[in-house]
RNA sequence: GCCCAUGUAGCUCAGAGGUAGAGCACUCCCUUGGUAAGGGAGAGGUCGACAGUUCGAUUCUGUCCAUGGGCACCA
């Protein structure tokens, strides 16, 4: 006599066990026809699911979060199906639900082609419109095992092999295909109504290199057509938002094929880039940072005291002269310890900052390229602190506010953040571990951040913070860290005086806040869709005449507004205003200034805003104001 | 690095085994026009590179390079 509990409170009693899908059915048709699973007791089950004993239960429909991720899990196989059907000897391997829909990896005798997917993606819609059965099935291991070799599916029979004996395993049924899986799906095939293949790529079986390389089919699944249509018009708003695109049509860098991952900046990247170079630079003042510049090319034995040799020699420039090897700086730090090594230091000269526009170069395999965000040339605001373990916490929480102020500068006002703990594999006492890993939390406590743990992720030198930034697609970027380092000071011989006379290693913070300056500006680009605020734009204020007769005046107020200080240009083409206004609105200038007879003789401006707000005709100091407004 | 796709004018893209095309941009002329494209003319290309097949290759084949989407990698 189970007792159902649904989510709004109501009970409901059976006078024997029922399955998922006859509660929905007592309920109402319209629920019975929209279940796709169920939650009995927080657990995911099938609506073919039986209840034995009073439990609570909700019935998962495609607008729950959880209905929609079993739409895309079941469209996953619906896909492994099709491709089943139409090449019968390619194998299936995994196909889970992923953001926004599902992929599907096999192995097969040849690559699948666009036409391929179009087949299979037709052949998928076909069986679903048969609304065929899904159906679960418990098998023993040892059978499963058998039964997938017999059927020559190797990938499947290795998978359920690792699952440990005598353990029940779980293969759901769809017409004659079958295939192991933990569940639940939905009912039937027809309730995959939304669907759409959309990439062919390669994948390693089981994500490793050393593996053959399967053939992953991406698609999008959704609980209805409105869903799908909204998803792919974000991919395009995305699409239109990319930096390499906004990059070409604002004429802010090019990249080109004799120097793949290295950026030509042209003029209006370049006043980006200096705008937030010099931002940083004054941060670095106000923070008690004391900036350097180190050489880009260091002794090979250098590398090889600091460890960089050994682990990532295959990805360092080199370059020889004079019967000696050299190295291109993948990193600033060993050049900072160079800079800290030089004199006597005493524990009054700690905590010393040392900053660097750190140009660096590493030399990244070809398909890891991808425009700003991956380089093999960059810049980083990079800048290592030494310290005493005792300073450790208010240098952290010095570096956290400093941070938090930049990163609001930006405009980006959510940061996650994620504090990785020791390793398996580290250097180090555990006291120093624990004293530092504490350190880190007060810190990002003291400064009112919550943050997540990453066990065992933290690097073999020390522990670190990692801060990652949600831009206005809610996409994230890890951009800033924080790292305790108590291996390189010892390797390269730092060393300080100590109260006690003793001479010891510093602890050494590795810490970036934009990370690399290419792949933030890209970042930025993307954020602010290439409407940067007034402060960044390359062009704050385009003055424009109307006819000839206003070129001069027009011309005097782009003169003065560049002894304020202000980015400004003419544009005095004989072309219609509209033209004008088109072009530049396109190049998206803050403020465009239009100058006509009118204006001339009152000695005004009449200000247009980015968007085409129009802020009507004012003196120039009154504009001025505005600009200095910030806005 | 691996898999797949792509590479034609400054940009966005058509095109076909027989010496290459559009729109925008550019140059010149006309137009002096009040808030997102006025009109006309002109110039512009070793069709990514190198081999091969062919009477003939930008087109077909191969290799390489780069880019894009993934995978792997990311100190």
């Amino acid at each position: 006599m189970p007792v159902i509990r649904l989510p709004d409170g109501s009970q409901r009693v059976y006078d024997a066990p029922v399955t998922v899908a006859e509660v929905a059915a007592s309920i109402g048709a319209g629920l019975a026809r929209a279940a796709l699973a169920g939650k009995v007791d927080g657990q995911l089950v099938d609506t073919s699911y039986r209840i034995e004993t009073d439990a609570q239960l909700a019935i998962i429909t495609d607008r729950d979060a959880a209905g929609l991720e079993l739409i895309r899990h079941s469209t996953a196989h619906l896909l492994a199906y099709a491709v089943k059907t139409l090449f019968p000897d390619a194998q299936v391997t995994i196909g889970p639900s992923i953001e926004d829909g599902f992929y599907y990896d096999f192995s097969y005798k040849r690559p699948f082609t666009l036409e391929d997917m179009a087949a299979i993606e037709k052949r998928m819609g076909e069986l679903a419109k048969k609304d065929i059965q899904i159906t679960r099935e418990e098998w023993d291991r040892d059978q499963a095992v058998a039964f997938f070799q017999s059927i020559g599916e190797q990938y499947k029979a290795e998978i359920i092999s690792a699952i440990p004996q005598g353990q029940v395993i779980s293969l759901y049924r769809e017409g004659d295909f079958i295939d192991l899986c933990r569940g639940p799906h939905v009912p039937s095939t027809g309730k995959l109504k939304v669907f759409k293949l959309m990439k062919l790529a390669g994948a390693y079986w089981r994500g490793d290199s050393k593996n053959e390389m399967l053939q992953r089919v991406y698609g999008t699944a959704w609980g209805n057509k409105e869903d799908l249509a909204a998803h792919l018009f974000r991919l395009e708003e995305a699409e239109k938002r990319d930096h390499r695109r906004l990059g070409k049509q604002l004429n802010l860098f090019h990249l080109q094929e004799e120097s793949p991952g290295m950026v030509f900046w042209h003029p209006h990247g370049w006043v980006l880039w200096q705008e937030i170079e010099q931002y940083m630079r004054r941060k670095f003042v106000e923070y008690g940072y004391q900036e350097v510049k180190t050489p880009t090319v260091m002794d090979k034995s250098l590398w090889e005291k600091s460890g960089h040799w050994e682990n990532y020699r295959e990805q360092m420039f080199t370059t020889a002269s004079e019967n000696r090897d050299y190295a291109v700086k993948p990193m600033n730090c060993p050049g900072h310890v160079q800079i800290f090594n030089h004199g006597l230091h005493s524990y009054r000269d700690l905590p010393l900052r040392l900053a660097e526009f750190g140009s660096c170069h590493r030399n990244e395999p070809s398909g890891a390229l991808h425009g700003l965000m991956r380089v093999r040339a960059f810049t980083q605001d990079d800048a290592h602190i030494f310290c005493t373990e005792a300073q450790i916490q208010s240098e952290v929480s010095d570096f956290i506010r400093m941070l938090q102020t930049v990163y609001a500068d930006f405009g980006f006002d959510e940061v996650l953040v994620k504090l990785s703990t020791r390793p398996e594999k580290r250097v180090g006492t555990d006291e120093t571990w624990d004293k530092s890993e504490t350190g880190l939390a007060a810190a990002l406590k003291q400064n009112g951040l919550v943050f997540e743990y990453q066990p065992g992720e933290g690097a073999f030198y020390g522990p670190k913070i990692e801060f990652t930034l949600k831009d206005t697609l809610g996409r994230l970027w890890q951009v800033g860290t924080i790292q305790l380092d108590f291996n390189l000071p010892v390797r390269l011989g730092a060393e300080f005086v100590d109260e006690d006379n003793t001479r010891k290693p510093p602890v050494m913070l590795h810490r970036a806040i934009l990370g690399s300056l290419e792949r933030f500006i890209g970042i930025l680009i993307e954020h602010y869709a290439g409407n940067f605020p007034v402060w960044l734009a390359p062009v704050q204020v385009v003055v424009m005449d109307i006819t000839d007769a206003q070129a001069e005046y027009a011309a005097q107020i782009v003169q003065d507004l560049k002894k304020q200080g202000i980015r400004a240009v003419s544009d005095l083409r004989n072309e219609k205003i509209t033209y004008k206004i088109r072009e530049h609105s396109m190049q998206r200038v803050p403020y465009l200034i239009i100058v006509g007879e009118k204006e001339r003789q009152e000695g005004r401006v009449a200000v247009r805003k980015r968007g085409g707000e129009d802020l009507g005709a004012m003196d120039l100091d009154a504009f001025l104001g505005i600009l200095h407004s910030g806005s």
